[in-house]
DNA sequence: TTTAATCCTGAGTAAATTACTCGGCTTTCA
DNA sequence: TGAAAGCCGAGTAATTTACTCAGGATTAAA
């Protein structure tokens, strides 16, 4: 029950882009040495993140990344889904279900996944990067 | 954010189980050819299972296994911390907290992650066995 | 126009984890 | 006594993770 690695480096970075919203691109080497990541591994994290639509880039001397969007409009859960795939403790309760599994009809433990999916999903998708950088115990404002 | 095999498995088997817990004990073989696991496999989860005094075994001939405790007294939260660990999606914000990491006082995201640990936990020991064989949406009574 | 900074990308890889299997011993009922 | 069951340590193939490597493309500044 674990997230990897990606998923935490790539919330950490995504929490310094926010911090820098406002004062343009910040390359990817600084984060790494910030945040003690191996700037390889942040690089392909950050391609990802890139596809994904949540950050853009700027190539060249004085590039690097930016949030495509205001911290308030990302939530903690899109990067999740980017770097870990779909919320959910077993494939066959995933949201997109192509792992529908053959004893789904009277699985005992099926329910159980569900709410722990959904519980998981409530959390991460009330969360933005702007509650992040904002105390220090993540706390949105309508809690 | 995949619980293993091991967990999956195991919860699937001490449902079993507590269908069966008026009955005697359940040979480890049924339960595997019921719900298609490896027996072998199967056997190293029950042994685990046994060692944390979540079951009970009965040796030899018609002998297999019993639950320890009457259904409504088993958690799903036991079962899963017994084998996949405890219920913390990075190890800094276990409750056991060996790992404390040296950014812990001014890491961004530290909240994010005891928020999810706490409302998976509030699940997982929300349902207990009974509970899973009641109705198929493992819904437990007070809700 | 060169140079340095930066992003972009595919390929490779060592270590760890997962999901098992193997083999053999011990206990108990009939 | 023999079959049915649990007990358990060791081994292993496949997969995943967490990276590294090597080099190309783009751009700002000197």
């Amino acid at each position: 029950m674990k997230i990897s690695a990606k998923g935490e480096y790539g919330l950490r970075a995504m929490a310094i882009l926010a911090l820098e919203y406002h004062t343009g691109p910040v390359p990817l080497r600084e984060i790494a040495k910030r945040e003690e990541i191996s700037h390889q591994f942040l690089e392909q994290i950050f391609i990802s993140l890139r596809h994904a639509g949540l950050i853009n880039s700027v190539r060249g001397a004085k590039g690097g990344y930016t949030l495509a969007k205001a911290p308030a409009k990302i939530k903690v859960g899109d990067i999740i889904r980017v770097l870990e795939g779909p919320i959910a403790p077993v494939d066959c309760v995933a949201k997109n279900a192509e792992a529908a599994c053959s004893r789904s009809t009277f699985c005992l433990t099926k329910g159980i996944w569900q709410r722990l999916r959904d519980s998981m999903t409530e959390v991460l998708d009330d969360i933005t990067l702007a509650d992040v950088i904002k105390k220090s115990d993540s706390e949105p404002g309508g809690k």
